[in-house]
DNA sequence: TTGAAAGCGCTAACAT
DNA sequence: ATGTTAGCGCTTTCAA
């Protein structure tokens, strides 16, 4: 007697119930046109039958070619990552390419490693190229093609994606100092990333058009998180002389600095104003119609992919450097904190 | 530019350089005990410095163990989907398994299909198990363990996690009815899942309760989506006798609402009640404390990762359904719209 | 048009 | 303690 053991159904055994052997299924399989019609459908019906789906792990490792694509993110709380996420997700299903996500959790101490890992897993096993958002790792160590979005200053070896932030910045100091402001705070992202880089320059350019002195105490770098937002924004608020409005450079950073302020009673925005870049998905109904970037940020995931899908195609891209220009984009929590 | 070999490090590799042979490192690499501490250091370097990665394929090809989990869900822009994917995250990460996310994008005709296609693609091959959010195929072909979250009717056979949402839709109603309110519209979400029906059910007795006569009219059915929810709404509202509260089955329905009557001149909550079942992630920041469900949303995510963990591992689970009794659950839209 | 057979990179049983 | 070897399920020559 034949030992069957309880495996999911194999080319095998679509082969053995049609009557063929595995090169055919094989070729049905693939769409090969050397197949004889009666024969294809009879195989076609054998696999509908059984509810036969191809292993994946055997067919990625014999033809380096998957048809899928990997991404790699921190955080699905991440609203910037969801929102590229959503952009790749519309402009993949074009491409009859599949998505696999490898969400890494928090980015702690380890995250960097967890990113490199999961690059190499993806990249050179089951997927045919790789999306990195917000890469920690300098480098990568795979033969698939890698894009990257919004990269860090050691890494510009991989294709981007980047959207440029400092006129938003800028816009959203206008606003804090439109309102009177003088004393304005800062909580930075993650210093490597160019996004981060470029908040900065836009938040002191604000400070020179309003004929604001830049003062460094005033200035406190996170890394994006609601939860050094929330260290940041306590520091800010125990300083001598404290900020009237704070200027977060992402939307999570804002979301711990409106966090502090409810813990010290401090009424938003009357006695304290807080702008996060970015934006919080779904919100936007629940104010005026502000400027958000929910688009662009989501452009920027197609923008990757089609890159991406170039590059797996063996097609050479005209440039390395994709650069979006966002029109804009500031959300102030005032509005839906008040 | 730096030559790039045509393939990815492998195993081979790491033997030859150092020194040993495949089944060594293999050894090494699953830490197997049997290896001389002084080889397994060797081993460790040269995978170290050839920054070598094994390749998921292969590996769970030949041991049918790749301590990586599937997910499938649908579009990552549904709060509930992400609140779960959070838990799941979290418990992930106790269990040592990395985790791997499908998502099947929108919910169109061909989504039951992506759907099972995934399931059998990751779980097939792989994935040691597969979590399924709020699935739509009635079943799925696989051999490795399946644990669904949020079932429908057509689907009982798999070990499910569901949460019990009557009270919390009667809670809703409850708001709605204390508000004066009469004539009030409800937005179905899935007719098959369990928890459309149980919000429905809500809907009901808190009608009842209220001594409010049930018009079935004011029932429209959706799928769960900003989309349907849009459409549910204007027929809603364009009956000939209009409610005056809408009672929609999860958030995305309710922001659909919301926008109806954004573009009907509506102000909300003057001209407009509107409640959404759910919680959307952060916005529990931008108002007084109201109970939300993100922590029995993501607590599902967790237990259905601790159900998977023990069938995966071959240990029988107590019970094949686990309720999460939430205790409840209501976040008027009114608290940010206004 | 189809089948037989050689591996892809890896693990595990069997040798040494 | 380490090496040799047989496949896992599949694609892809090469033969027929």
């Amino acid at each position: 007697m034949k030992k069957r053991k309880k495996s999911a159904i194999t080319i095998h055994d679509v082969a053995e119930a049609a009557g063929v052997s595995i090169s055919t299924v094989s070729r049905v399989l693939n769409n090969k046109d050397d197949v004889a019609p009666e024969t294809s459908n009879r195989v076609r019906a054998v696999i509908r039958k059984l509810g036969y789906t191809s292993n994946l792990a055997a067919k990625s490792m014999r033809s380096r070619r998957t048809n899928v694509i990997g991404m790699v993110m921190t955080d699905v709380g991440d609203p910037f990552s969801v929102q590229v996420l959503r952009g790749v997700d519309r402009a993949i299903v074009k491409h009859a390419y599949d998505l696999i996500v490898y969400t890494g959790g928090t980015r702690d101490k380890l995250y960097a490693e967890r990113e490199r890992r999961y690059v190499s897993l993806l990249a050179g096993s089951i997927t045919d190229g790789v999306i990195v958002v917000a890469p920690t790792a300098p480098r990568f160590s795979t033969v698939s093609p890698v894009v990257v979005i919004d990269p860090n200053k050691a890494n510009p070896d991989y294709p981007a994606v980047i959207a440029f932030n400092c006129d938003g910045a800028q816009e959203a100091m206008k606003y804090l100092t439109g309102l009177g402001h003088r004393r304005i705070g800062f909580i930075g992202g993650r210093p490597e990333l160019q996004s981060a880089i470029q908040r900065l320059q836009g938040y002191q350019d604000g400070l020179t058009l309003a004929g604001i002195p830049f003062d460094p105490e005033l200035v406190q770098v996170g890394d994006y998180s609601k939860e050094t937002g929330y260290t940041c924004a306590q520091r800010l608020l125990n300083l001598t002389e404290p900020p009237t409005a704070i200027f977060a450079a992402n939307d999570q950073s804002a979301f711990g600095a409106i966090q502090v302020a409810q813990e010290k009673g401090l009424r938003i925005p009357n006695d304290l104003s807080v702008v996060g870049f970015d934006n919080i998905p779904e919100s936007a109904y629940s104010s005026p119609p502000l400027t958000t970037i929910d688009q662009f940020i989501a452009e920027m995931g197609t923008i990757a992919i089609e890159m991406l899908v170039k590059l797996i195609k063996g097609e050479t891209l005209e440039s390395n450097l994709h650069l979006i220009h966002t029109q804009l984009i500031v959300r102030s929590s005032c509005a839906f904190v008040q």
